[in-house]
RNA sequence: GCGCCCAUAGCUCAGCUGGAUAGAGCAACGGUUUUCUAAACCGUAGGUCUUAGGUUCGAAUCCUAAUGGGCGUACCA
């Protein structure tokens, strides 16, 4: 029971006995008070002015008066402009710090029994991850990692698209041109190589269109008759007849891919319960279509082709099946969407995707509606905005993209120059630098990505780097390695407060409401699947912290029950920090 | 054409289901270190919350329209 529904609940007393009224749970507004005003916890009087008739002043001063006499932890209060602002004793506050906040499970819910799949990452296996990946890669994660802490059984699944005519490009520019190049011959990393080879082709692939342009073709017809992409047909046919040879060729070039994925999601920090290839799942869905016809959800045409009426959606006709019988994009996916249902069984099921497929999405959970899956309400489209570089959309076949593993290279490099100009950790081992340069560059830039709401783009400049001061994740990473400091010079292993009748600082109080907080931001953060909401809710907690810590003195306190109160506040506060960024898949160091 | 999303300080972003005088960071300027880590702290300056209507005791927040930007509307994925 917090504070603030003990509150709620006698405000509905209140009204009833005041005003012989009854006032629902939902009109009554509680919220902090703010920073200039005397108390912690507001509430808002406009609502109850309609049942006492009376100015907001006199209802707040009356419901005021009547919370003070019914409510231990309700030591004073005023009235300003309509908003009844209440004090709450130190004693609740301390109380909480000690025996809620400092929990070891503070902010961890109960496992609630649901079981959700988080679907991310989906990269295509003809070029290496760049920053649009590193956004969504993030993101899924971190949401995974939320719900978890909400208490779900969290299952990550990554679908991968190894097969197509985009996969076919790089396996052609590799045969035609590779020379019989390796990831070992050439000493680059397998999914750069691949990469390499796609942009090749596109280079061939325009070279010949401007051949056949000159030669008297239309731009439209030389896009068709360019040799490179009727052999990259071709070969995709091959595939498809399973012919030997084009296998092996994928097979190689896809498990160079993989060995390079690998290690960017390990640097990354991300995993996966499961993979799914588009390989296996590309053919599903047929019996999905023939459920649907029998059903009369779809229609065919005369041509044999399949498709749904959405127009009474408020969307329009839709080809679910090709005229030939071979499945477009939205037939696999309704094939895999069955799959991983009777895979796990799962209550939700949550797509990170971008948001260019917003449409393809409510397409897709319609569709599974209109069919009668039951599991169809559980999908979830988590569609974020793309990344843009000042000169417009990233573009992998014309090499104007940000390289994933590049840039976190070049984050870990900016960490380590901009630790040694400060030279705090000389004596540090070897190992122990690069850890701590791993920790704080790619903290740097996990901050940076997650701190922004997923629904909207986001702007990355390559020449301005991300900055390390200010709204950043060093900062939070500094401010827990300054605690971890402190408490280690205190040799505090656990909580030692006895003292619970300490009157607090305003800073003290402020830190304190601040914590107990985490939990509502935990669960806010899953039901929006928002990890900006933790970003910046950590942020403020260190923001507060660094001025508290600038303004009075922990291991100097006046006595030693304020001394060790006050590390039982800091650890609190460091805990939190550690919770809070751990669940953005940030690690937080102890010296810095 | 139609549909979806976005618009807040010079820049990057917060602002919870409507609530008090719209907040941070960066950049600029000024200050703080014999005292627990200055990747910090304090201060100055910076806003008609794109515009116009509407709902309300109360609107950055909800509704309508306009403007600007992005995306989609493929027998590509």
């Amino acid at each position: 029971m917090t504070i603030e529904n003990t509150i709620a609940e006698h405000i509905q007393n209140a009204v009833s006995e005041l005003y012989q009224s009854g006032i629902g749970i939902d009109s009554i507004v509680i919220q902090e008070t703010r920073k200039e005003f005397e108390g912690q916890i507001t509430v808002v009087t406009f609502p109850f002015t309609k049942f006492s008739k009376k100015t907001p002043e006199q209802t707040g001063a009356e419901i005021g008066e009547y919370l003070k006499l019914h409510i231990r932890e309700v030591t004073a209060f005023n009235v300003i402009k309509g908003f009844l602002n209440l004090s709450i004793s130190d004693t609740y506050w301390i109380d909480q710090l000690l025996n809620t906040i400092l929990d070891q499970g503070f902010g961890r819910f109960p496992g609630n029994g649901k079981k959700v799949m988080v679907e991310y990452s989906s990269p295509n296996t003809n070029k290496p991850l760049h920053l649009g990946h590193v956004r969504n890669n993030l993101l899924g994660y971190s949401v995974a990692e939320i719900l978890s802490a909400n208490g779900y059984e969290v299952i990550k699944v990554n679908l991968v698209n190894d097969r197509g005519i985009h996969i076919c490009k790089s396996m052609l520019a590799w045969a035609l041109f590779g020379n019989g190049e390796t990831p070992e011959s050439s000493g680059l990393k397998g999914d750069h190589l691949v990469g390499k080879y796609y942009v090749i082709f596109d280079q061939e692939y325009k070279k010949q269109i401007a051949d056949l342009v000159q030669k008297g073709q239309t731009e439209e017809n030389a896009k068709k008759n360019a040799p490179v992409i009727m052999q990259a047909q071709e070969m995709l046919l091959k595939w498809e007849a399973a012919d030997p040879e084009v296998i092996a060729l994928w097979s190689m070039m896809n498990s160079w891919v993989y060995a390079g994925f690998e290690q960017t999601y390990t640097q990354l920090g991300v995993d996966f319960a499961k993979y799914y290839y588009e390989s296996d799942t590309y053919l599903l869905g047929k019996d999905i279509i023939e459920e649907g016809l029998a059903k009369g959800v779809f229609f065919k045409k005369e041509d044999g082709s399949v498709w749904i009426d959405l127009t009474e959606d408020g969307l329009d006709q839709k080809l679910v099946l090709r005229a030939d019988g071979t499945s477009v994009y939205i037939t696999q996916d309704l094939g895999t969407a069955q799959l991983k249902y009777d895979d796990f069984k799962v209550d939700q099921s949550i797509y990170v995707v971008g948001n260019e497929q917003d449409y393809h999405f409510k397409v897709l959970f319609l569709i599974l509606q209109k069919l009668g899956k039951s599991w169809a309400k559980g999908l979830y489209h988590l569609s974020y905005g793309m990344v843009d570089l000042p000169s417009g959309k990233m573009k992998s076949r014309e090499g104007t993209v940000v390289d994933a593993d590049e840039l976190m290279d070049d984050m870990i490099q900016t960490a380590k120059e901009r630790t040694e100009e400060l030279g705090k950790v000389d004596e540090f081992s070897e190992h122990e630098k690069d850890e701590l340069y791993n920790m704080i560059g790619l903290g740097a830039l996990k901050f940076f990505l997650l701190k922004v709401e997923p629904k909207k783009r986001l702007l990355f400049d390559p020449n301005e780097s991300i900055d390390f001061q200010g709204h950043t994740g060093p900062f939070i990473q500094y401010t827990h390695a300054r605690i971890r400091s402190v408490l280690a010079k205190a040799d505090y292993k656990a909580k030692i407060s006895l003292d619970h009748s300490l009157e607090l600082t305003v800073l003290e109080r402020e830190l304190i409401v601040n914590l107990s907080k985490y939990p509502v931001v935990i669960s806010a953060a899953a039901k929006e699947y928002s990890p900006a909401h933790i970003a910046n809710y950590v942020f403020e907690l260190a923001k507060l912290f660094n001025k508290f810590y600038h303004e009075e003195s922990i291991l100097k306190a006046e006595d030693s029950s304020v001394k060790n109160f006050r590390l039982d506040l800091a650890a609190a506060t460091a805990a939190t920090i550690n919770k809070g960024m751990a669940l953005l898949g940030i690690r937080v160091p102890s010296r810095m």
